[in-house]
DNA sequence: TCAATGCTTCGATGAAGGACGAACCATGCG
DNA sequence: CGCATGGTTCGTCCTTCATCGAAGCATTGA
């Protein structure tokens, strides 16, 4: 018999589909009302009521009144590092997936975890970084190589952080299996990779569309 | 509705406590007997059989068949950085440990794990047994040292095995979260113990309780 | 070949918890 | 106000699944 921090409790609220669907969709980054959870997760209003306060009492999320509105959110990057962790096992191990749809392959390509960018194009991205010893990676942490500031400062982002979360983390990719860039630099990224207008955000799910001109741009950026 | 990898499925198996503490011992690295996974868990041999096979069949386990033994383990790292992750959230999220109670003391000062010692006087005996090169620890694993078959003879124990099992393994230890002595070796070291009635087993708890002149008895052959 | 050991399967039981409809609060708007 | 809308709470039904004893299978040792 062990004891600790209670696993079980924390995998139990994830375990139920209901609320991995709930959990899944706020990958995404952005907060959702009751009423959207309820329809991603394809139950009824007072069942999604139920499991969202479930969530709420295990730690998962927050929660963001605005008038008769309330937006539910993941709670923090520790969280949505727990998602993908399950989400990778769960991709490898799967019972594979009849086939690959045309929105599975541009989730491959590029998608958004939380607030950072993830995918083929993100893995790649960290690569170079770290082979430009921009960014040092060493066993599972990265760090800020003695070019970053200058290196980021020429292209608009500031990699000084005030907050207490870290700049730089890695996160395991559940399509790659291997790490993507997350922590407030990575978070710092997407953002300008959204405000360039190099990709937009689909409307309906996590992927990230590069335009063929916004493409080039964050190759030239990210990838040189 | 979201479709995608069955990440509930996975969640759910790592939900239930007794496959949580069976993944959680499984995180020392060392792979598991089903036996010694049911005491961790603390079910029955038939109820821990059963987990075991959904574990298995979730992919979150592999088997490795040896005689009549089946050691179970973990399927990899990317199943391992999962359960950390969870872990991780847990502890973040509830940080309301149990208050342990006066069994609770005993049982992190000495207990029997499966057939040997654990606990704290488990912990410093191996310790002090590597100090002394009686054993010999190189990152996981523990091999006998060219004095063990002597000093172990000197108290009446006999080095050589002839059952197949290893004589020396490490198992880690859940209130030091350091490991102590198990295989053929830890079993005999327990067996004395008793046998030489330095303590004796709490009649309903895996505490193990030394006498006055036990403790004295047994600090100095081991922690000498 | 027989007995012991390690483990799995079967069958029955019981408890946990997910589901939804109806009723109930809260906010915003005309 | 009164009404519509977004959410939660309550009560009840019902499925799921964890649990264990007993029996069965497999391997080893004598």
């Amino acid at each position: 018999m062990r004891e600790g921090p209670d696993i079980a409790r924390i995998a139990s609220l994830v375990g139920d589909p209901a609320r991995a669907n709930m959990l899944t969709a706020l990958m995404g980054g952005t907060a959702l009302t009751a009423s959207e959870l309820a329809l991603e997760a394809g139950v009824s209003l007072p069942t999604a009521s139920s499991h969202l306060s479930k969530l709420m009492e295990g730690g998962l999320l927050t929660l963001a009144s605005q008038g008769r509105h309330r937006y539910y959110g993941l709670a923090g990057p520790q969280v949505a590092g727990m998602i993908e962790a399950i989400t990778g096992v769960a991709a490898a191990v799967g019972p594979q997936r009849v086939r690959p749809g045309p929105r599975d392959a541009a989730m491959r390509v590029a998608r958004v975890c939380y607030d950072h960018l993830a995918g083929e194009q993100a893995v790649a991205m960290l690569d170079r970084l770290v082979a430009r010893q921009v960014l040092l990676r060493d066993d599972k942490e990265i760090r800020l190589g003695p070019s970053a500031a200058s290196h980021f400062a020429a292209i608009g982002i500031d990699v000084e952080s005030k907050a207490r979360r870290p700049v730089c983390r890695a996160c395991l990719d559940w399509s790659v299996r291997r790490s993507h860039l997350a922590g407030t630099l990575g978070a710092a990224i997407l953002d300008k990779i959204l405000l360039e207008k190099w990709a937009r955000r689909d409307k309906d799910s996590r992927a990230v569309i590069f335009s063929p001109m916004g493409k080039q741009s964050f190759e030239r950026v990210f990838l040189a």
